[in-house]
DNA sequence: GTGAAAGCGCTAACAA
DNA sequence: TTGTTAGCGCTTTCAC
């Protein structure tokens, strides 16, 4: 495959100026023409627009938002975005940011305070108009200096005392109600639930949800079914084995998320035990992927365009509202349950 | 989770000049302080360094490339960030540039031209110092305007004749022809290929890589064993479908990309084919999750790492040898066969 | 409706 | 070694 190049014919990357004089306008018709400014005579419009095409002309974007004060770029720090939920967030969000105008910007933590404050910086120095904390629950260190810049932030599960700050709540308890109430309907009474880490505020909401859930079922908490993985497969792994040392062991397990149920699913087919039938399996999320585990994952479906658009959303208010108009501090996502192939009646006689 | 946010007592961000104030210097030596400049006096700097601390400056990078003519900016455009290759590609890409002081702007062009032209505008207007356009194969309508503004380019498995362009080769053929020996060492002789779009360039190379290694080995090449999927699951399970209509029917199925991998897999499982037991599989990529399928795939590994390394460097060389220093034009990826557990000796008397 | 000119925050050339 | 100043490419008053 090859192919050869056309170069711009002169060494300068055209500029307003140039424009300007093909047009032979003043800079500052060009500047209102591009701008859409309504005052420009539809003759002057005309001829610079066939400037700008001839020149192939673009805005400097940099220049522009020196002067305007508005980079129009967003920020967007998720935990870890080798997680599939977070790129498919990501893609929404970048969907929506563009669709308005708007450039993102994104940082994976890694869970690594370092590297978070790095990509905080870094935002802060591009002059980002908002940032989405998507960590789930580490952003504690960078917060200060966001707030600090006078930056607009939204965060999942987290609230910050500050009129620029918004928070998305999740809606894990009906999720997550519901599947409790659908393994219980097909007759399961032992289920244990394999945790992310505590470190994570929103793995800590979705552990007290399945409290919450069971105590509302009738059904017991076995301490030594609540076991604290890191959401990825490797974890869902370790807490199986974890649940397969005991004595007693649940008939379903219900996961913190599709990764940890992943590995489950991978433990399970190691040991011999046949999902739906031997083990009922649950996860939280529904990435795209569940929808191909073997067998196909139920699970709790968080919707990441219902995520992006209110992380957006709430920023775009923020940004754009700067004389304080009114501001919608607190946004709701919900979630529902995804009925697949990894949930079945418990096997007869336990 | 409430937190209370302190903000900054002044209302406007500190700019290079309230430091220079602070610090009871000029802004020039502010600007040496921060860029390093092997001038400046112990004395000076260390009074500047407070001062930024002080009022915690962060210098406006806008500002700073208007004027340096640098944005420091690298743009990556990939094919589909919900292909879990990519995103562990553009992490190692943003690990690589962010270390080395560049901010990444990501697109995702999912195939559609439309938004592959306007993210190519979006990275032109922000000045971007290069771009990898990593769409293995979707690139061409973009090239044009790229060139045009001068800006350096980094394409997988195609060449553009220009002298700000480098091409990064991929070695599949070491890595298919270890596949096909693997599988015919195993027994096998019967083998299907489930090809990608032929709109991609890539994929295309990949099965003309698959006809020479199944020639190399002596082995006859069915031409409706080799089908044209389109590199998801769905594509995969559609395949696999086409395959299992057949009179005569392959032992083994070599695919483009694990996703394709992924899709059969599922397929093979609703059919109560069971892997590798009665097919073997093999997949392209060794993406995260190729360890956690059921079984865990055998797939040709195609390191993200290595490739966001090259992407990385072909850039960095151009943007920053503007005087025409020497420049790598091409770089050259490795693949490598990963044996886990969906390929076994195909059932007997077939 | 259009143009001239000031200036966004910074770097770099030149002076001292 | 340090300071002064021009100007990067653009938007936005303010005159006309």
């Amino acid at each position: 495959m090859a192919r050869r190049a056309t170069r711009r014919p002169s060494d300068k990357t055209p500029d307003i100026r140039a424009v300007a004089a093909l047009a032979k306008v003043s800079i500052a018709t060009v500047s209102r023409t591009i701008n859409g400014a309504p005052v420009v005579s539809d003759k002057l419009s005309k001829r610079v627009w066939q400037a700008i095409e001839q020149l192939n002309y673009f805005p400097n974007t940099q220049a522009r938002s020196l002067v305007s004060g508005r980079s129009r770029i967003l920020g967007i720090i998720v935990e870890n975005i080798t997680n599939p939920f977070f790129p498919e967030l990501i893609q929404s969000f970048e969907e929506i940011a563009v669709a308005n105008g708007y450039e993102i910007l994104v940082s994976s933590s890694n869970s690594d305070p370092a590297v978070l404050t790095n990509c905080v910086r870094r935002m802060i120095e591009r002059k980002v108009e908002g940032v989405a904390v998507l960590t789930f629950g580490e952003e504690e260190p960078v917060l200060e200096n966001l707030a600090y810049h006078d930056i607009p932030i939204v965060l999942a599960e987290f609230h910050l005392d500050d009129p620029k700050a918004s928070t998305i709540l999740l809606d894990y308890a009906t999720g997550i109600r519901t599947a409790i109430q659908h393994l219980v309907q097909l007759g399961h009474r032992k289920i244990a639930f394999l945790a992310g880490p505590h470190t994570i505020h929103s793995a800590v909401t979705r552990e007290n949800n399945f409290r919450t859930a069971m105590q509302e079922a009738g059904l017991p908490i076995d301490k030594a079914w609540i076991i604290e993985c890191n959401h990825t497969p490797k974890g869902g792994v370790a807490g199986f084995e974890k649940l397969q040392s005991l004595q007693s062991r649940p008939t379903a397990i219900l996961c913190s998320n599709d990764m940890t149920a992943i590995g489950v699913l991978r433990a399970a087919y190691l040991k011999g035990l046949k999902v739906p039938q031997d083990l009922s399996v649950i996860g939280l999320d529904d990435i795209d992927f569940a929808e191909f585990t073997l067998p196909p994952l139920t699970t709790i479906r968080l919707s990441r365009v219902e995520l992006a658009r209110a992380a957006f959303e709430a920023l775009r208010q923020q940004a754009e509202n700067r004389p304080t108009g009114p501001v919608q501090h607190e946004f709701l996502v919900s979630t529902e349950l995804v009925v697949r192939g990894s949930t079945a009646p418990p096997p007869p006689g336990v």
